[in-house]
DNA sequence: TGTATTAGATGACGTTACGTCACCTGCAAT
DNA sequence: ATTGCAGGTGACGTAACGTCATCTAATACA
């Protein structure tokens, strides 16, 4: 029968030979045999009694627990709650990176971030995002889970939205009329892309302009404030009717 | 303007009150205002620096470290490393998951489970020892291995960089022409390690030497002296010109 | 207005899962 | 013979807080 000593251990699962010591002490992993010179010798069984430890932890469980569980719990139910746990870390791992892709985004384009804005975004993407498109028909959210700008894109039209909702803003603070020329001109585009995000539907553009309305809390959408928001409906308005 | 007490950051910010003293006490994250009662008011910008922490953190960066660095380090720098660390996390989690299937399924395929297969599948999975400055690019990294001394780092190519820049300031120094032969020795390590870097790429390897000629304020990039990029430029001219 | 209930502050000690250090031992190799 | 490892045993150190006990100021409420 094979026979390892901590060295090897060591090598082989990388893990440090004084940890191999602790887990000793602490009664974790005693090796199957102990020499009158005081030498740890690990069995096989042993090393899948350390691969069994090692998945535990990584599921951030205490070594007292694993102690106590490695027992009564099968090679299989671990590697089953393992993979249940691992699943659970890819979901939060993905919004964890559409929202850094976010804030990316927005320190590119915002010349000065203000907190508020920042809060909002995180704030939303830690209640797991991705609600508003549950306010669609199945057809529907084929089309806008392509299309419509989620800020975690880095696409052009993502780009061009956000550029104009900036003007929009500048607009407000320099009391520029939505029945202005600027205004006219920033309702064309919008208009524009609209028609190539939403590809000439119009009814499906406005029920989404509807769901816009709703506070981003629960839609989780980029936030807009109530003034944008009634901007774009003026200007848009000043033109189509 | 606006002011959080701990409990309020605490909530909206999910860190213990516990961590925001502890970090007020190692000097990582002074309120800025503190009355006389002693009690502690944390303004927006302390919350954007929090965030910064706490992002820098989830590198498994030290706060030691993290307090030296974080006013060299921009938003935006900051949010990339943690990005490419996310993406990182997110393959090593996606083989994690394959790995942990298989294993399942030998599990259920064969009765008793034979180490030499197990640990073979397990070993693939584990060596990737990255460490928190590889998710930084190269020139940000000259940055950060001379604010953070004795880092410890083993990417060659940063310290022969940094090797390079000492020699070069001291033919400075010593008035050593880069016409000379020892300039012309540097010209030739230089453009291998910048192939190298750029993988032959000579656009972006323009790019960062233009880059390197603002003011190290602007760009956040560690500061390379105006002597010394012309002394590169001329010898790098004498060279291929 | 007085009082009860918090919210906050300050030490001080505890915790986990090891790292690190000093020093000792048995054995194979030169 | 000695030298160089690979192994061992305390003992102390560490990071990033958690968890008391105790005190004080702010706020809520009767």
């Amino acid at each position: 029968m094979k026979r390892w000593t901590t060295g090897q251990v060591s090598k082989q699962r990388n893990v440090s030979v004084r940890t191999l010591r602790y887990y000793d002490q602490i009664d974790l992993l005693t090796p199957s045999f102990k020499e009158d010179n005081g030498r740890r010798y690990y069995s096989e069984e042993d090393l899948f009694k350390l691969e069994k430890i090692i998945i535990l932890k990584s599921l951030s469980l205490p070594l007292e627990n694993i102690r106590d569980l490695l027992n009564k719990l099968s090679y299989k139910q671990i590697l089953i709650s393992h993979h249940n746990y691992l699943q659970d870390e890819l979901s939060k791992l993905q919004t964890s990176i559409t929202n850094t892709k976010s804030l990316i985004n927005m320190v590119d384009l915002e010349e000065s971030l203000s907190w508020e804005r920042v809060s909002q975004l995180i704030q939303i993407s830690q209640n797991s995002s991705k609600k508003w498109i549950d306010y669609f028909e199945v057809d529907e959210k084929l089309l806008l889970q392509e299309t419509i700008p989620n800020l975690g894109n880095n696409d052009r039209t993502t780009h061009q939205y956000i550029s104009l909702l900036r003007r929009i803003e500048w607009c407000i603070k320099h009391d520029i009329k939505p029945e202005s020329n600027e205004g006219h001109q920033i309702a064309c585009e919008l208009i524009e892309i609209s028609n190539d995000t939403f590809q000439g539907d119009t009814k499906l553009m406005d029920k989404f302009w509807e769901v816009r309305k709703l506070p981003s809390e629960e839609t989780g959408l980029y936030p807009i404030s109530e003034e944008v928001l009634e901007y774009v409906e003026r200007c848009i308005a000043n033109v189509t009717g």
